[in-house]
DNA sequence: CAGTGACGTGACAGTCTCGTGACATGCCCC
DNA sequence: GGGGCATGTCACGAGACTGTCACGTCACTG
């Protein structure tokens, strides 16, 4: 699955130096260049994790790194401080404040994407295991959908974007966005195939769970275990 | 059988980059950047191994090995060293301190592993008993595997890969991981070797079983007595 | 209430994956 | 040296998936 990061950085060519690292790894990338739009995007993106300078003008990352750990939306969120080379004072403040991992400018493209990948690993419990909504339920471990335990078949596609969907419940996507986090943001394909795996993924649900998967008209698909209107 | 191992080195991003080979290849992961630390977890976690830094700052990685063997409780845990480029000296010294592999940076992963797994199989008689899945059972010490107490015959290579399905199941692997657990990781051949590895294994298992060996499309395969679909 | 745009759906051809039989090689034991 | 066994590769074919299209249906607009 494609991962979303953050880029929180007040220089726009650091930024742009990481953006290309990760997308070159196959990360979505989201830029900002301050505190308050970075709150804004964390809050509305729901990214998997957060790169964020320590020193910028205005909120600093540490204090930003706080607040993000207080918000409930957004506590969950994996956050690696970019620190100026070597004060040990950094480590321990960042990690206080919430950080889940720091690391010392300047640094390879290398050694960020590895301690991205540890953490993610760390924080993905959250993601890893099992989700179960009303007796469906995913395991990603044996890469396996059941309903009532009793396993169902899809195709890989269907299975990514219903893995997407369960650990992103609740919000809207676009079909480009769907198409960004579950077929890879290398590929091109037209939107309107979103529609046709969606029809085959409700398809596989059967009658009694296709509900979840709802369309959001205008927009894309939501994944809700509340049924819209009666 | 999931094993742990304890990865004790001062500095994180090797620590890391080990942790994250080992856990690919489904390893438990326990990290320790200093001696006193390791100590403590190697007693109060027990893990099945010990990776250590032979240069670190205090107490050295040798240092660290040598009270490790003087504990009761620590002193049956395989100890494998690594040291910096080719010391014939450490070598020695290490192996004196009662370590009882060593390994000189730089190496692969799959080098790591390899000589894990030799470590870990002198250091563990074939314990382990019998699993049975259906009918289907494998004694691990009499490397046998029967189906309703018949025995059955297949090649050492079918007999390894099924005893590992049998010890992992409910879990996808891709057919590199496979490579990696059953063939051992210095093995280079064609991933689809897999694929006729796994044919021959079910035809050994015959009609009745051959269902418990199932492809994951896309992915790889999977032990599971769950049948899919009804 | 007709018009317009968005979405649902079935069909289809191309592509990719996996299952399978055959085969060459290497090894061990007679 | 000659079987016999185990293994790794290959090539081929069946079947599974996928991306598009075309057309029908439905929701919203004015």
């Amino acid at each position: 699955m494609t991962r979303t990061v953050l880029i929180v950085d007040d220089e726009s060519s650091i930024r742009d130096m990481i953006a290309i690292a990760l997308e070159m790894a196959d990360f979505q990338v989201l830029e900002a260049d301050n505190a308050q739009r970075a709150l804004a995007l964390a809050v509305d993106e729901r990214p998997d994790m957060i790169l964020l300078d320590w020193m910028m003008p205005g909120i600093s990352g540490v204090e930003l790194a706080r607040r993000l750990k207080r918000e409930e939306t957004t506590r969950e969120i994996p956050v690696i401080l970019l620190t100026a080379k070597g004060e040990e004072d950094n480590k321990v403040q960042g990690l206080e404040a919430g950080a889940d991992d720091y690391i010392t400018k300047p640094f390879s493209p290398r050694e960020l994407i590895a301690r991205m990948r540890a953490v993610l690993r760390r924080a993905a419990p959250a993601s890893q295991g099992v989700i179960e909504v009303d007796g469906l339920s995913i395991n990603t471990e044996s890469q396996r959908i059941s309903i009532d335990n009793q396993p169902i078949d899809m195709g890989p596609t269907e299975y990514r974007l219903l893995a997407f969907f369960m650990s992103h419940q609740e919000r809207a996507y676009s079909r480009a966005q769907l198409l960004d986090q579950v077929w890879g943001a290398s590929v091109y394909v037209e939107e309107r195939t979103v529609d046709v795996h969606i029809r085959r993924l409700r398809k596989a649900l059967g009658e009694r769970h296709d509900y979840l998967i709802q369309t959001v008209r205008g927009t894309g698909y939501r994944f809700s275990r509340q049924r819209s209107r009666a």
